[in-house]
DNA sequence: CTGAAAGCGCTAACAC
DNA sequence: GTGTTAGCGCTTTCAG
């Protein structure tokens, strides 16, 4: 029989996990309370330092955990307790790089207070796939943080136990679901006066789907500041977006240059589809922001870095998705905070 | 006592959930036995389809569940079957577009076979929060799909009970995790031998942190096309970034343009380090690719629509994702499926 | 301060 | 085809 190696710990540890199933069985607590030659309960006691121990008994427990590799079994301890320090966060488009930020910020508030995050598509996904949110109607999750729009909400919301649910960016001035959001409409307003006051006349708006409800919210906003400026406010010039990629930014950005007097700017409702109908307007051999100028929304982390730098609303993204986290855990935690708004900001850089 | 309205199914119907706590109980098992006048069991032979059941007897159940909105509790059968249809995803880094679309895939695949994505930061963030990886210790998923990069793996393995775990894009030859990846010195060989088939002879490398496997891998090729084509390999010309974000590209390539004799191209093994390496090239007067030609890596869905468009090697994203979440669940499901390496290529665009 | 015992809601033998 | 029963592993009274 070979010697046994010492462990060389800058080696590949990884060989230990190849299995495909557990094969040793977890120490549960009763091993652990016969190990340590107490009860069940006692061992509970000093998972949870629920209530005190004697210093003796609880260090024979530690050990006897320690011994033992003992993890308690999130499962029963669920089931017992009723919760299971899961949320859902419900993401209607993982290649935006505004919902990444936004979910960077959830996470990190989530794991700080012993929360997980379940990431699931948007239910409008789901459903057109058949599925529902089983795992919501299952009460899996503690609470839901949504980044999804509220259109197909009805549907989903109606069979689910009353479960804490929070909207993030995303919301309704008529309910009273609470959420964190920055001021939509007083953000479009903001960046389509920053356009009339560098002297354009012609702006179009490049939308996106207005189930949306910040959708409709920064429609208004231009259709508002388009007002006040006493220009009126041209059908052809709106065009909506079929989703945020880039690709669905050049597509409609084409068709707005197909018009017989196209806009000298435009107000771009996320940066994803100011960077796309860029890109469209240079190879129709417009010279952005000389030609026609664009200001974009986000301001995702690409946009100082894309050429020419975007001019954009900036939105909190890492704020907006931690203060929803703390929204949602705060009422998990039986308060009642309210929704909260958030600041928004115009960073000038090229485009416009 | 007033008539009650009918619900208005168009009315936002939001304002169901905005209690903190779930009020009235939710219907158990044996609530739905008692009102089908069945036992519990009966329920659960219906619920799950394991024994026929007279096809009466199952309409009074399902009336019972349809009436009662009962949705099985998911702790208590995770307890009972030993699994949770939960796979915890490693994620380094939420801002860099690779994993987003590396997430989707594995999203998709999951959500079809009825499993769920956890999401949590990479071991490495974790533990220098202080952090353990307390989910997955305590077995709260039934496998793991990492993406983050092995040196920190042993701290993290060593106490796990041993759970299914396959790497995505990083892995170890010389270990036996299963893994999904390209051949990255391949790729890295491809991306280099086409720079110098264009004349390129001082070709730069934009490195990431080498704790991650693919990053040495990448370099290795890098360094081996060069020395095959007689090329000498200047350690001055390469440069490691301290992240992937486009600023850590644009912070490295500074210091390759302050040297005396800068490249004329250079090999960037992201393609976010790429734009932010044509980004500080062109702060600096010089034109890509004339002056000096970048060739990028992953195929971000941004490349194509940045200016100039990006020459780099495509990755196949959402499938390595996808396939990651194969392989996890034919393990899960008792196979022993081996690693899979899928194809990359070179997609010359105008940046190289 | 500690132990015994009663479940949490479900699945799976095992009887009938 | 259906009911009874024994747990899964934990937390939590309730006694002592």
């Amino acid at each position: 029989m070979p010697a046994k190696r010492p462990t060389d710990m800058r080696s590949p540890p990884t060989d230990v996990n190849v299995g495909t199933h557990n094969t040793t069985k977890a120490a549960s607590i009763n091993a652990v309370a016969e190990y340590a030659g107490v009860s069940i309960a006692t061992v509970s006691r000093v998972l949870n330092s629920s209530k005190p121990v004697n210093a003796h008994t609880r260090e024979r427990v530690e050990a006897a955990v320690e011994a033992l590799g003992y993890r308690a079994n999130m499962f029963a301890r669920s089931l017992m307790r009723g919760e299971s320090h899961l949320l859902l966060v419900l993401m209607p488009d993982f290649a935006n790089p505004f919902f990444s930020e936004t979910v960077k910020g959830i996470e990190s508030v989530a794991r700080r207070q012993g929360y997980n995050i379940v990431l699931s598509g948007a239910p409008d996904t789901l459903a057109r796939e058949g599925h529902s949110l089983d795992i919501l109607y299952n009460r899996l999750v503690d609470g839901v943080i949504s980044l999804a729009n509220y259109h197909d909400l009805p549907r989903v919301l109606r069979d689910v136990p009353n479960l804490p649910w929070v909207s993030c960016s995303e919301f309704n001035p008529e309910s009273h679901v609470p959420h964190v959001s920055i001021d939509h409409e007083q953000a479009a307003v903001d960046a389509v006066q920053y356009l009339i006051n560098r002297g354009h006349r012609r702006i179009a708006l490049l939308g996106a789907d207005e189930n949306y409800a910040w959708a409709r919210q920064r429609r208004a906003g231009y259709e508002m500041a388009l007002r006040r400026a006493g220009l009126v406010i041209e059908p052809q010039l709106i065009r909506i977006a079929r989703g945020t990629d880039y690709s669905f930014g050049m597509e409609a950005a084409g068709a707005l240059l197909a018009q017989e007097s196209p806009p000298t700017s435009v107000f771009a409702v996320s940066d994803t589809l100011a960077i796309g109908a860029i890109k469209a307007f240079r190879r129709a051999g417009r010279r952005v922001p000389e030609d026609i100028a664009v200001v974009g929304f986000d301001n995702i982390p690409l946009s100082q870095v894309f050429e020419p730098a975007l001019t954009t609303i900036a939105q909190p993204m890492f704020e907006l998705g931690a203060e929803a986290a703390n929204l949602l855990l705060e009422r998990l935690a039986g308060g009642a905070p309210g929704s909260r708004t958030l600041q928004h900001s115009l960073v000038v850089r090229e485009s416009a």
